[in-house]
DNA sequence: CCCCTCTCTAGACTAGTTCTAAAGCGAGTC
DNA sequence: GACTCGCTTTAGAACTAGTCTAGAGAGGGG
């Protein structure tokens, strides 16, 4: 039992590193774990789920990094940030355009690719004001789970 | 000093009394209290807005009773709930169909009436799924606050 | 008047997130 | 190599929104 297993997949380093560099993040070791666990694939992750992922293996990453680093990759624009109910914020590898489908009742979120959908007669927006993005959530609900 | 002064719109009692019957909810003195302040306009509204303006009068109605009023109140289809951010759940006193602009930096959440705006292209659910609503956020900015 | 069910309440508790103050790190300079 | 400066990380405390608990109240039959 003294070989090093790893229980999480990860992107290598060094393309993890590429990856920060690429939109203007310098990759500190804690930066490039956090990055390496969560881009390792499309996926969805709360800050608490990524927490405990980057560090089963042998890393160390405080919660206070783990939660500054995500909103550093939200700011930057690797990262997208969906918020779909109350307590559930989820990180999301994909930072392309794109929307979700979210069940309810058991809590998980899937993608839809932009293409499939399609919004139209956004209004005029304020003068002084840009779009920051446009999040469309579809909730659907197991048949017969209704109060 | 003495007169009573009402210092938050409300609704009649009556009103929100028929309102509540109306959608199925036994209309107790707490819920027509909550009801009368959230119903009084189109607004949006959070949990502890609501909680100081029903209790800004003379009003006493607890806050375990406002997150259950409100929780009730949303699994009956009287009112909606909005996600917008992490720390931000707004009741919003329109349950129809309509879509919200929100203003990322100011925190102010505006209607879109659906009739404005038009969503193509909705896959296909799964077949013991149904839909249970469809959210779509179109998040601004004011020009230049981009980190 | 009694009982049963539903509702309300204060206040303790929880989970998720942010804050704080101190320590660590790394790149340039001498 | 040692010094410095600014950025980064850290543990743990603090904070906040929301939920839970256990007891009190209210109202409608019978």
């Amino acid at each position: 039992m003294a070989h090093k297993v790893r229980h999480v997949p990860r992107l290598d380093q060094d393309q993890a590193s590429r990856l920060l560099e690429a939109h203007g993040i310098s990759p500190t070791r804690q930066r490039v774990q956090v990055a390496a666990v969560l881009l390792a694939r499309p996926q969805h992750l709360s800050a608490e789920q990524l927490l405990r992922l980057v560090n089963a293996d042998d890393e160390r990453v405080s919660k206070a990094t783990v939660y500054n680093t995500l909103g550093l990759f939200v700011r930057k624009g690797l990262v997208r940030e969906v918020v779909v109910d109350r307590a559930r914020v989820f990180y999301d590898s994909n930072a392309g355009d794109h929307h979700h489908v979210y069940d309810v009742d058991d809590g998980t979120l899937t993608d839809l690719d932009s293409g499939e959908i399609e919004v139209n007669g956004l209004p005029p927006l304020p003068a002084d004001a840009e779009l920051d993005g446009v999040d469309i959530i579809v909730r659907i609900r197991r048949k017969g789970t209704r109060s």
